[in-house]
DNA sequence: TGTGTTTCTCAGGAAAATCACAGACTCTCG
DNA sequence: CGAGAGTCTGTGATTTTCCTGAGAAACACA
């Protein structure tokens, strides 16, 4: 299947669709309410329609009959093991893409395996950003193999690769953190939008952030050092709203 | 769902219709009945169809057969935990947005994940036009999908948009704090009206703002410099009614 | 285990925004 | 024309918001 790319977004972001322009259907399946609610709120935000299940079972069923173009996948279900419920999510769907949640000490070499097959895993306790960036990137690779130039968000004389992770001002490199990487990404996502406080910290931070909400700022700052140091500024401060990101040049 | 735009309110104010026709639906759910009444009172003002609740199980009741289109939420209800009367809501109205009343002093009590749903929150003591201008934003977002324009204010050459808190005359960009943006919004949402300074300090400041009734005064001499400052003024004072603002062409 | 990197807290200071106050101004009406 | 009510705006105190340096803790990797 091949999936097509449009700026039709309530924000007017980049979206992804199907070839018949309905829209993208993703399955989660968590054992745990509070994260399927977490993921179907975030990613019903990107546009896409969203079905949960909350074990093994479930999700084979839901997947029978909901055909979604990508999976998001706990390792641990009560029950049935991780793999099995690949196996026959594999059956029902041969093609599907499929992205695994795993526990951050969990043995990675199992996983290692199975991402090989084009499949992808973020672990707990993950950012929303990171999870439909993956996403993103599963459905694309998975419908439209030589469609590489979409993974590249410019604002500006400002690129961010989201498949090399490469950032560059004005043709030069620039290095930047992991948390760095996500913050601008997500400026860039919302060019010329004013994004506060509030939804940068649930949006980049973990689900289980518990710190002050000062880090938005400082990561800002830091950003700012290495985006716009000694240029003409692109990332701006709006006092008791928020930030935002745009062109240098207006 | 989908919701249009139209300018057919009796003061030619642009006004959030369902695709039918027929009014806006908005839940306002709180235990204080001062804020409830406030509340029900703007956004009936907005020509929407209110109903309150003062507790979690009246608003699930309400929801179910009043069936909204947006809900205003107070965190700090006495029979059940906000997230818990949120997961209720969710079962009946899947995709409906919320808006979360909360404490300034309840700093920020994790408020996690919920701004990147798509929903939003404003902490008490809130302005009514902040209250209004969210839900009109929640509104917009959750049900149309193509509709970027919509969220830009244009009275004469002066142009406000609400994403980007933009504002220019003539194509010449200019600066408002937050206040001056808030009160630019609601002149530039009434056009050739004449706004009293009992009705913009009710409207703009927080409903516990216990200062001197000048600072409207203030305010609006701060825009005049902004906005009219050198060209043909669009901001008029109408002695002993109130202020209007109209495109400088009449 | 040690070293360099990254993430985050804390706190001081700078900057900006808000607002009270008061005097200047202006309009209206007798 | 003059008085008074209503409005405008300069000044500065107070509060709010934001920025950033310093360092502690967590982490990554050899």
């Amino acid at each position: 299947m091949v999936f097509t790319m449009t700026t039709t977004s309530p924000q007017g972001r980049t979206e992804l669709l199907r070839p018949d322009g309905s829209p993208v259907r993703v399955l989660v399946v968590d054992d745990e309410l509070s994260i399927t609610e977490l993921l179907s709120m975030a990613l019903r935000y990107e546009g896409w329609q969203i079905r949960s299940a909350g074990d093994g079972t479930g999700a084979v069923q839901t997947a029978r009959e909901f055909r979604p173009d990508a999976v998001v996948l706990d390792m641990m279900l009560p029950d049935m093991d991780g793999l099995t419920v690949l196996g026959r999510l594999r059956r029902e769907l041969p093609d599907v893409p499929v992205l695994f949640l795993t526990a951050k000490d969990a043995v990675e070499d199992r996983i290692a395996g199975l991402t090989a097959g084009g499949d992808d895993y973020v672990t707990k306790p993950f950012s929303l950003e990171e999870v439909v960036a993956r996403l993103r990137g599963l459905i694309r690779r998975s419908g439209a193999a030589d469609r590489r130039s979409d993974s590249v968000l410019v604002v500006g004389d400002l690129t961010l690769d989201e498949d090399s992770h490469e950032v560059s001002r004005a043709g030069q490199n620039i290095h930047l953190t992991a948390t760095e990487f996500e913050l601008l990404r997500f400026l860039m996502r919302n060019p010329r939008r004013v994004l506060s406080k509030a939804q940068i910290l649930d949006r980049v931070w973990s689900y289980d952030f518990g710190g002050q909400a000062n880090v938005v700022e400082l990561y800002i700052s830091y950003l700012r050092r290495k985006i716009d140091a000694g240029r003409e500024p692109m990332i701006h401060t709006r006092r008791g709203a928020g930030y935002l990101i745009k062109p240098a040049a207006s």
